[in-house]
DNA sequence: TATTAACTCCCCAGAAATAGCGAGGTCGAA
DNA sequence: TTCGACCTCGCTATTTCTGGGGAGTTAATA
């Protein structure tokens, strides 16, 4: 079957679109352009919410969410240290863990070449985008090569569209912190106690304690530590 | 004067390109491809340092960078809170202290007209990718229609070449996590207590500092907060 | 001008985390 | 087989953090 869409197309459609299905639907018009095995969009949102779209066997997703994969998945790994797309043979699969992983996700009809290209949204918003399909290192070489830009683009474009129908945007997006509460959560970050950080911000400890809790608040977050991990994820603090 | 070279081909120079100034050539040649007035890739590193290629005229970077003008630009405040290209004319100019910064743009040769491209790459870091003109709404709106995919594609690209002269990069790929470890600390940092974490694996909480403690020796930690922050921003737990 | 948000300081009691010691089991690799 | 790395459980004492209060100052904004 020949493809008769073109990117473009896909992509125009896909900004209109006002539904999630849109996205499932976009993922399979792309899939027949590029005549690959499987296509992907895979998101985890603030909540750790995991949401995927695409054309991976209903088995093999509800395998790897089951087995909580995405811990040992080198392909979330490596993407989430990266900013460019990632071949799959790049990333380190040598661990025996990883291996078994891999050896099941063949099993399972995943293809054997893979490429991943991360995106980065706001509030520390992570997404990947995959194209995977089965041949040899050589054709999907080739093929990534022709093809990187075009899919850098619609990584782009299905991350704005699944951005749009984000839930949580509202209610405690916009909350920035201080001055003094990025201070806090940044020193608190790099190991200093609570001691550590008024004596560096010259500042009463009760003081101290006061941004941290604003902090916290305002994260919506449990303690301390939960906080400057939010802080960190959301990107309003770094390290 | 016409242009010369397609921005394919400048692309594909940025990405053989092996020195910081590459960008600032690759600039050039596309402000003449795409007949602006300015075209500016701004970044701010880990550390708060910012790094301008572009455009602009001299003067007016002194001024915004003495100014510490990055606080009140609404262009920064827009573009960081959103994850796609951003028409100026869209963000919030209703504060005196930020139509004063306009107007002080306008004089320093700024045009009127802007498009701005965030660009989120790993552990936080945020970058713009801006174009600027002098014309009427309705050319520049349809000058962004025209070109809005390929300056997408330039940003990631320009992002990219930046990311590879990013200082702290290699310092230590450091110890993993063991599979408990990994687990103890992605669950401390959704905010679950002790406790509580001893309860979701199923283990005693003597057993979970066991884990803990070795994850901060492992991470060179010198509390949980801190294993928590190292853990995270090394990619070695996702939340 | 009134309001809001940020910054600074203070007390206390109870909850939680840390530092130091210990023990024993499994499993894979050298 | 031995070694190391991992998983599991225990104790005590000390330090640190958290969750309630309250109060006064600036600076900017509506």
């Amino acid at each position: 079957m020949v493809a008769n869409t073109t990117v473009e197309e896909v992509l125009a459609e896909l900004e209109q679109a006002d539904t999630l299905e849109s996205i499932q639907d976009a993922i399979l018009k792309l899939r027949e352009y590029f005549q690959v095995e499987n296509m992907v969009y895979h998101w985890v949102d603030s909540a750790g919410e995991q949401y995927g779209y695409g054309t991976y066997p209903l088995e093999w997703a509800t395998r790897y969410q089951e087995q909580n994969y995405i811990r040992i998945d080198p392909v979330i790994a490596g993407c989430y240290k990266r900013f460019h797309p990632v071949d799959w043979k790049k990333l380190d699969w040598s661990s025996k863990a990883v291996r078994a992983f891999q050896a099941e996700a063949l099993e399972y009809g995943i293809g054997n070449q893979g490429y991943s290209i991360p995106i980065r949204g706001p509030n520390g918003q992570f997404a990947l985008f995959t194209v995977n399909h089965t041949c040899d290192d050589a054709d999907w070489e080739k093929f990534t090569e022709d093809n990187r830009r075009e899919l850098i683009l619609i990584a782009h474009y299905f991350n704005q569209k699944a951005l749009e129908f984000e839930p949580n945007r509202a209610p405690e997006q916009s909350q920035s912190l201080s001055p003094r509460e990025i201070d806090a959560m940044t020193l608190l970050a790099i190991g200093y106690s609570r001691a550590q950080v008024a004596e560096t911000l010259s500042i009463s400890e009760h003081t101290l304690r006061v941004y941290i809790e604003s902090a916290r608040f305002k994260l919506g977050a449990s303690n301390t530590t939960h906080a400057v991990a939010r802080a960190l994820s959301r990107g309003l603090i770094v390290v």
